[in-house]
DNA sequence: CCCAGTTACTTTCAATTTGCAAGTGACCTG
DNA sequence: CAGGTCACTTGCAAATTGAAAGTAACTGGG
C-alpha cells in the first residue's frame, strides 16, 4: 500500500498532448485558464464536496459547465470522486495531492485580488 | 505632475462592475481567466515590450487576441503604453505596479506546472 | 402504490468568444 | 514611388458558453 503510493507519486504527472509550448504557465493555463475551473477548486478548499454544494456558490455556475469542469478535473487527476452513500449512490469530490498543490496559486490570486480589485473580500474560509 | 501621480496611487484599485461575487479569486479570474492574458504578462516579465515581440512568442497568439488582451490590460491598469520612438511613433508596453504585483501568481503557476505537468520547463527567464 | 421532491447530471440551442486569414494605414528605405 | 515593416483591424467560420428545460435514480409521505 505504502509502496504503491510511493510508486504512484513518481508517475502521476499530468500528460498534455499537443502542447502549445513547454512553458509551465501556458500549460497550467490550458488546464485552469477559464472563469470556472479554479472556482470549483476554491470550493473544494472550502470543504465543499458535492455537486449541489458547488452549484450553490454565489457565482452561480451553470450546471453544464460544472459537469464539464468536474469531468476535466477528474481526467487531470486534480480531483477524485468517491461514493459516500449507497441507495442512492452519491459521490463526494475531493482534491488529490496534485489538486491540493494548487493552494499557493489560489493564495497568490486572493492576495492580488484583495490588494488590487476594489470591493473584493474573502467570504469563505479556505483550508489552504 | 508628481502630485497627480501621488493622488492616483491611492485610488488605482481596479473597479469591476456587475461583479459575480465579492470573492477575490472570482474577480481575478474575470480579469485573467483565459488562455492568453497571463502569457502576455509573462512576456512582459521576460522583458518583451512591443506588439511584435508578443506575437513572436512560441504559443503564437492570434493578432486580434493580442490586440484585445492588450486593450483590456491597459483598461485595467495592469500595463501602460508609452512611446519609445517618433517617426513612426512606436509604443512600448510595460507593467504597472499593479501588473508587477502579479509576480507571485506567475511564480505559483510555474512551480505547480513544473511539478505536476509532464514535459514542462521554463524556457525564458522572468524578472519575477 | 402513486406522486411530489431531491440530487446529479444531460441535452438543446442561441449568443458570445475564439482563431485563422486577409486587409489597412502610417511611415521608411532604395 | 514601389516594396517592406510594424501595429493593428476586419470578416467570418468554428468552438465554447450559458440559460433553460429535460432525464434518471431513488426517497419519503399519503
Amino acid at each position: 500500500m505504502l509502496y504503491t503510493r510511493l510508486m504512484k507519486s513518481t508517475e502521476n504527472a499530468i500528460e498534455i498532448r499537443d502542447m502549445r509550448s513547454p512553458c509551465p504557465i501556458a500549460n497550467t493555463l490550458d488546464i485552469l485558464g477559464d472563469k470556472w475551473t479554479l472556482l470549483v477548486v476554491r470550493d473544494l478548499f472550502a470543504g465543499k464536496s458535492t455537486y449541489g454544494e458547488f452549484q450553490s456558490s454565489p457565482e452561480g455556475i451553470p450546471t453544464n459547465m460544472l459537469a464539464d469542469r468536474l469531468k476535466k478535473l477528474l481526467a487531470y487527476g486534480i480531483v477524485a470522486k468517491t461514493p459516500y452513500q449507497e441507495n442512492p449512490v452519491r459521490y463526494a469530490y475531493t482534491l488529490t495531492k496534485t489538486g491540493r498543490a494548487l493552494a499557493p496559486v489560489l493564495q497568490a490570486m486572493i492576495k492580488w485580488g484583495k490588494q488590487n480589485i476594489a470591493g473584493t473580500k474573502s467570504a469563505m474560509k479556505l483550508n489552504l
